[in-house]
RNA sequence: GGGAGCUUAGCUCAGCUGGUUCAGAGCAUCUGCCUUACAAGCAGAGGGUCGGGGGUUCGAAUCCCUCAGCUCCCACCA
């Protein structure tokens, strides 16, 4: 992108050199790279606990090995102008960096690279695939948050941490081990949802239902001691293995002869008992159900009520096991086709049906999860839940948007325990230790672990290594859930400087997918832990979709390269445009076209900077009357801005608050300010003029550093001469004032009269250059107080008060005030009167419905008086205008 | 199967507790302009019976009912 700069030499800035040539386009490259080193080295991002209040920010933590893509631009931008725009507020601003082992997802890749160089992971001991993986993490670790630099992310990086590291280790084994001893977390065998490739239980959570396209299969299961049989209906036909049990509805009478008989397994032989329950559909498939009560979780707990066998027959990778002594080694979705095979062969499969239906899988993995009672480790989640739904119910954490409120309620309300064990060598272990004999120990350390053992067997001579630790890692999510606390060293020292001063943080940022995962948890940890609610407020983001709304994915190649995104358009420019599209809780349309936008914005600031940079003083000017009125004005206009911004913050209408500025900037400094205090070509421009513009642009840039934080750095640099190390990310925001209300509404009326005499202009064709007197019969809608600024925004020679209408003129009206353009040539009479015509009609047909309304009782003695006065005061506006137009239309005929 | 949300200009969306900030914004479009900051620009203009139907009300984009379409979340239908 170097020819974006054609034409133009490099640009080199020095310091208080505003007098030099500035480039045409703003070109942000060298620009960027260079505010942040300047940002770094004078370590403007960091934060030490002071007296000042403190506003607190933790990163979502991406994945270590993570690649920055479009959701992480949208959701550190938001992050990155909350955290600038709360430092420009005064308030001492941490943002908190780190990444996340992400457990599954790395010892997956890892076990992948391991793989490709001909290694399995099995031939490995647990301490040498840590080292691998450890070499990975930092092989590739931490480049996400190099990418977040580009992007112009002011966080503390002096303080970014890792949920790996050793106190965040620390801290997650603190925490099992109080939760342990609190008896919140208990060992149990349940039924889990197994990942076969993984080869690791998953919660809940983490497990994602497809829909698939498969086959309904039916069976036939002889009646044992007859012919006869009884049709069954599965989607799985491989788990027959684990029959132990038919069952179907007591009050369906197709099978009420059933009672007390058995039925044979198809192909294994094996006679089960039928048992009668109100789970099964009498609607679906047969009204007979197989009973698998170690593959399926319904099954279970059939099993468990009739005491059924549970018989497992897979391995822990998804293939046969030796259990049945049939299929031994086949996978399982071979097993699937072998099975219908082998029944169709032996007659016992009566038919099989095209169906749909949806399938668990691995959230990381993607495979079809396999239902498998497993030994897992448990966290229980009621006491855990309650107060963390309270806080959200009662406000004292505020969602944004607030719909999220109810799926969050939903959830709590249904809480299930957290299955928190992971057969995973990537994470925290286990802090358990089991003893030769049975049992087992739990403790931060081992020596405390062998101690506690060596009481709990009375046997003093017991060794470690006749301890066997647990060999699984707890979930990820049992370390991030812990973030707002034990990036702090909350867990480990729960009173030091840092927790006490920033915690509770204040707004989290994040996608509503992880609510569960990840905020919910949170909130628990957070009350457990300090008592307290972890953040103030969260908002949730939506999903980054390209323009087809399709969500951005590798495989569909939708999905633009951030940093390529930052090289063509600039950091500011990609941040514009995220920010421009997007709304709490709802999923956004990203475009290219976007950044365009965002681009030429930060051009457009660039060239106003040109333009006031290359004004030169002359002191023997005195302030003239525009230049006076435009100061006053843009005061009033920044001021209402200024406000409606602060409105939009509370409610995190981030969007809003920047497309206020964006108009702010665009129409009202730019097409109205600046051309009102521009000098004649080749004149000067009054100091108190200059000063006042370089004020306001000032005020302007801090405005808008956080949302374009490089452009606005580089021009604030330039507009004053500052000293090393200073940064308009450390001054202060304009405070809020009031605006004036009065000379906003009067200019507003200035503004549509320069708008009227343009559009008189074009349609008569007369050349910008050419002037003339504008006439004008006041009213109280009009205000000569700003005839200087009619006089040159509108380029006139002079407006005339006049008393009589000019019929060869152009006119126009603002509000009731009538204006008159004389022209030289005669004006065309007959499209003048369909002009006014088509107008006249428009305002009888409002005084109609105006005078409808008044003249009906019900409304005038409803209504409240406010509202009535206002429909008096529209019948006199409109009647004033008709009564102008008339007058007007039979001067002209 | 339950729950939540959405439907307003060609596109993306604002419109809070019904009443001149009610029909708006940005982008796109059209028409003029290479006007000495900016064509990545300037000036002007067009464009919507607020998803359909019904109701409440003096008055509905806004409240209620109903239908249609879309989206998301939760749930064990084999």
């Amino acid at each position: 992108m170097s020819d974006m700069r054609c034409g133009g030499r490099p640009n080199r800035h020095f310091f208080h050199d505003f007098a030099m040539k500035l480039s045409d386009k703003y070109a942000p490259q060298e620009i960027e790279s260079k505010w942040y080193d300047y940002w770094m080295r004078h370590r403007l991002f960091h934060s030490e606990p002071d007296e000042r209040e403190p506003y607190t920010i933790v990163i979502p933590p991406p994945n270590v090995t993570g690649v920055l893509h479009m959701g992480h631009i949208l959701n550190n931008t938001i992050q990155d102008v909350l955290t600038r725009r709360a430092r420009m507020l005064g308030k001492n601003a941490c943002w908190v960096p780190g990444t996340d082992h992400a457990s599954i997802a790395t010892e997956a890749k890892v076990v992948a690279k391991l793989k490709a160089q001909g290694i399995e992971k099995t031939s490995l001991t647990r301490e040498e695939f840590l080292k691998h993986a450890w070499e990975w993490t930092e092989e590739h670790g931490g480049l996400i948050l190099k990418q977040l630099r580009r992007l112009g992310a002011s966080c503390d990086w002096d303080r970014t941490v890792f949920t790996l590291d050793e106190p965040r280790y620390e801290s997650v084994i603190k925490v099992f081990v109080d939760l342990y001893n609190k008896g919140m977390i208990y060992r149990g065998v349940r039924m889990v949802n197994w990942d076969p490739a993984a080869q690791t239980a998953l919660s809940d959570e983490e497990v994602i239902y497809k829909e698939m396209n498969g086959k309904l299969y039916y069976l036939r299961y002889k009646i044992e001691g007859s012919e006869d049989c009884v049709i069954v209906a599965t989607t799985r036909p491989e788990t027959i293995l684990g029959d132990t049990g038919l069952a179907v509805n007591p009050n369906d009478p197709r099978y009420a002869s059933l009672k007390g008989k058995k039925v044979i397994v198809p192909l294994v032989g094996r006679a089960i008992p039928v048992v009668f329950d109100d789970y099964v559909d009498v609607e679906f498939g047969t009204g007979a159900l197989k009973v698998t009560p170690a593959h399926d979780v319904n099954d279970y707990v059939i099993g468990e009520k009739f005491g059924l066998e549970a018989i497992d027959v897979f391995n822990d990778d998804g293939t046969v096991n030796g259990k049945v002594g049939m299929y031994e080694g086949m996978d399982r979705f071979a097993l699937r086709d072998k099975i219908e095979g082998d029944l169709a062969e032996a007659g016992l499969l009566e038919k099989v049906e095209a169906y749909t239906n949806k399938v668990g899988c691995s959230e990381r993995t993607g495979v079809p999860i396999e239902p498998k009672l497993s030994m897992q480790w448990w966290l229980k989640m009621e006491d855990l839940a309650r107060p963390a739904l309270k806080a959200v119910m009662d406000d004292d954490i505020r969602f944004f948007p607030t719909k999220f409120k109810n799926t969050y309620r939903y959830w709590m309300e249904n809480i299930k325990d957290w299955c928190i064990s992971r057969q995973l060598w990537w994470g925290q272990r286990i802090p358990a230790w089991y003893m030769p004999g049975g049992g087992f120990v739990v403790a931060e350390k081992p020596e405390e672990a062998l101690a506690m053992a060596r009481e709990k067997c009375g046997d003093q001579n017991l060794q470690l290594s006749d301890l066997r630790q647990d060999e699984d890692v707890l979930d990820t999510w049992f370390s991030s859930w812990l973030w707002p606390i034990s990036v702090f060293d909350g867990i480990r020292n729960p009173d030091n400087k840092d927790i006490n001063y920033y915690y509770p943080t204040n707004d989290l940022v994040t996608g509503p997918d992880i609510i569960f995962f990840w905020v919910a948890r949170m909130i628990m940890s957070g009350y457990q832990y300090r008592n307290d609610k972890p953040f103030g407020n969260v908002y949730f983001t939506g999903i980054v979709r390209d323009k087809l709304r399709r969500k951005m994915s590798k495989s569909l190649g939708n999905s633009p390269e951030p940093l390529e995104l930052i090289a063509d358009y600039g950091a500011d420019g990609v941040r514009t445009a995220m920010l421009l599209c997007t709304s709490a809780g709802n999923d956004l349309m990203f475009d290219e076209s976007l950044c365009e936008q965002g681009r030429n914005f930060g051009n457009k600031i660039w060239n106003a900077y040109k333009l006031v940079s290359s004004w030169k003083v002359d002191d023997t000017l005195a302030q003239n009357e525009t230049s006076r009125i435009a100061v006053e004005w843009f005061g009033a206009a920044m001021a209402q801005t200024r406000r409606a911004m602060e409105a939009d913050f509370t409610d995190y209408r981030i969007s809003e608050a920047l497309m206020q500025l964006y108009k702010l900037f665009w129409d009202d400094f730019s097409g109205w300010f600046l051309e009102m205090v521009k000098p004649p070509y080749g004149e000067g421009i009054d100091t108190q003029t200059l000063a006042q513009t370089k004020a306001i642009f000032e005020q302007l840039l801090q405005l808008l550093h956080p949302f374009m934080p490089f452009i606005t750095e580089e021009i604030w640099q330039h507009i004053a001469p500052r000293k090393d190390g200073e940064s308009i990310m450390t001054t202060l925001w304009p405070a809020v004032s009031d605006p004036d209300e009065r000379m906003l509404a009067e200019f507003e009326k200035v503004k549509d009269a320069v708008s009227q005499i343009r559009a008189v202009r074009k349609q008569r064709n007369i050349p910008n250059k050419d002037k003339f007197v504008l006439k004008v019969i006041a009213d109280e809608n009009f205000h000569p107080q700003y005839n200087d600024v009619l006089v040159k925004m509108g380029n006139l020679s002079a407006v005339e008060e006049v008393s009589e209408k000019d019929p060869a003129a152009a006119a126009f009206m603002v509000k009731t005030t009538q204006y008159f353009i004389p022209l030289e040539e005669n004006i065309d009479k007959d499209a003048e009167v369909a002009k006014l015509r088509e107008e006249l009609a428009y305002q009888q047909g409002f005084l109609k419905s105006v005078m409808g309304k008044l003249s009906n009782e019900r409304f005038v003695s409803n209504a409240p008086a406010k509202v009535v006065e206002n429909e008096k005061a529209k019948k006199a506006d409109a009647e004033a205008r008709i009564a102008a137009i008339e007058e007007r239309l039979s001067a002209l005929q």
